[in-house]
DNA sequence: AATGAATGAGACTTCATTCAT
DNA sequence: CATGAATGAAGTCTCATTCAT
């Protein structure tokens, strides 16, 4: 029936994701996803040719459903013509906005970030992608809102990396590392509101 | 002789770098690592343990010779009276030090953060306490120059992991991924200079 | 329906077939056979109990076909009365005869002599069976023209088995490794008509 | 120590070459490879990359013996200038070192003729040149003689490989197939010896 | 101090066969 | 009759580690 098999499926999925993020990559053995999974060694191949390809195939799941997140979260909340307070507020739903994403992909990001699966080329290109389009929406608002007029493309580039660089790396310890709740992402976020303000806008 | 002990140590010990920035932990082979060395097989256990113990060592190593880097990068350069120019060139030459430093690390840095190697507890516990470290040095100029007094612990740290963030997203991407130049260097230090400069003194 | 039952049981044996000739017995998978032959993987063993049962299923029924061709392309056409010219004619047709009829069966010919199936013990019986028969039949022609009056019985059945190979080692390469006409094959038939010739009656 | 790698690697061809002999290829696993040469599983691949790898070494060693061997066999021993019983001697002499050659390599040819392995394109290559190199000897032959003078290139291949089949075919079934003293060999070569001889040179 | 052959647990993967629907 | 998801035993191969020399 196309139900099972969905649900198998689904199962087999569900598992490896699990284990992955408990384990990583290279340690999670598919003997423990279909043992988890409930299902025999063999039904794994029925669904996924290698180990490799469920990996990507998670990933790609949720690289997807993540860059359609970014697009909605950054879609155009500011204008030149808000007050300081309208624009905080703006930039703050912004950032908790990545913030709740990031832990609604906990698991995902934990992998990648934490046990590191660079080693599969496919793997880096969808990361890599990823980053690109982050990115070109931070050096979009950049140069909308004239900060910065004096840089270049590249100097562009390293600030929207370096903004890029303060959202991952509180995510990675205050909603990655850690359960958190709704309140703990709201400080993070006031708190990078406040230093990307005053660093950006604020500072004009 | 002892020297040629050391010496067949330290050839393992830098194949083995080698090999694990090229193909990561998990994809270089004991086998490898002593061919690349010129021993046999055995010569690696009269030397190491186990394979994990040598990456351990090799960790610890960079990350000994890092922590002792940190505190001269960052000691005592600035100090209230200074004028703008004075502090944000103090500034500059401490980002541009931790650059320079992750440029020298670059291998065990492509490690940690491309391969990943969490998997082993001992590498996850040296790097939260090199984190931790540069933590209360960030938290401690804050504290310092009494930039934002509102803040409780917690948000100093994150300020401190966002700060951190910017460092090493931007080292990622310009030193760790990449051979960069002096100039490079410079550049992307110029960069986070304004930008840190902006968002904490230069704001108030 | 009786007549789909048949129909299908006939298009898993033709894949069978195609495959076994394709890629040998041990490279055939079942799951390559019922993919050709359009049905599920379970119709299979509602056919044939086994892969193997299959393939002498498939070699019987050809089996059985050769054996009823070699008795009629034998039969009595050669009598002693006959002139040097008659009698060449009659083991030529008869040459020619045995050509044909292995380029007929060509593909359990390739399957049997090329990728070789001998590891199944029916099939080793079924083969000797198929070579006993026909060699009996040559040496009932040795003695009919009274061919090496000295031989005794085993001496004649190395002859058979020496004519035998002629023909079957000539009609592996003409035939059945490769696409034959009907030209190509007269021409090998009147090769070893000659030389059959020469070695028995001509020398006489 | 050298002499014990050799030793094991030797050990292990030996027990291969007895289990495909007994088994066939296919049948014939690494675990009983290792089995029965008295070693670990992981010892076969520190001397074979891959089990076809061994097949391919061992069929190639054979290989290279009887090419020469057959060179020593065919070696110009017959002249026109011969009586009819000198040249009858040498055939036999020819024919007789033919079967005893196939003896002494029985396993392998039993692997070959019995089981197959054509599946490996390698062991294919490895055939046809060996047969070639026979045929060729045999037209040489031919041409020396002057026998079947109105043949074309095509004719004396045809003529070469219905010899090729006559030894082949006997050799099949009364050596490889079966343990066979001195004694039946030479009978078999006295009977092929005989149908050549009338079939070539007594029949002009 | 060094060698390198040997080990064996265990990884990934395949595939003939079964069985509930 | 037919399906196709599921099974699991068994195969090939890997590799960190050991040990006799």
């Amino acid at each position: 029936m196309v139900k099972d098999a969905e649900q198998t499926k689904q199962n087999i999925i569900t598992a490896a994701l699990e284990l992955f993020t408990e384990k990583g990559y290279y340690e999670t053995k598919v003997s423990d996803i279909v043992k988890r999974a409930g299902v025999a060694q063999g039904t794994f191949y029925l669904y996924f040719p290698t180990k490799e390809s469920l990996f990507i195939r998670i990933l790609n799941n949720t690289n997807q459903a993540m860059l359609e997140q970014i697009e909605h979260i950054f879609a155009e909340k500011v204008s030149l013509e808000m007050s300081e307070e309208e624009i905080k507020e703006s930039l703050f739903a912004t950032i908790k906005g990545c913030k709740t994403m990031y832990r609604e992909h906990r698991d995902i990001m934990y992998i990648l970030r934490v046990h590191g699966v660079s080693q599969i080329p496919e793997v880096q290109k969808i990361m890599e992608e990823a980053d690109q389009s982050l990115h070109r929406i931070i050096i979009h608002l950049f140069k909308k809102f004239q900060l910065f007029p004096e840089y270049d493309q590249n100097a562009y580039e390293i600030a929207a990396r370096a903004i890029h660089g303060m959202l991952t790396e509180t995510c990675l310890h205050y909603i990655i590392l850690q359960e958190s709740t709704e309140e703990d992402i709201t400080k993070v976020a006031r708190v990078l509101t406040e230093m990307i303000y005053d660093m950006t806008l604020g500072s004009k």
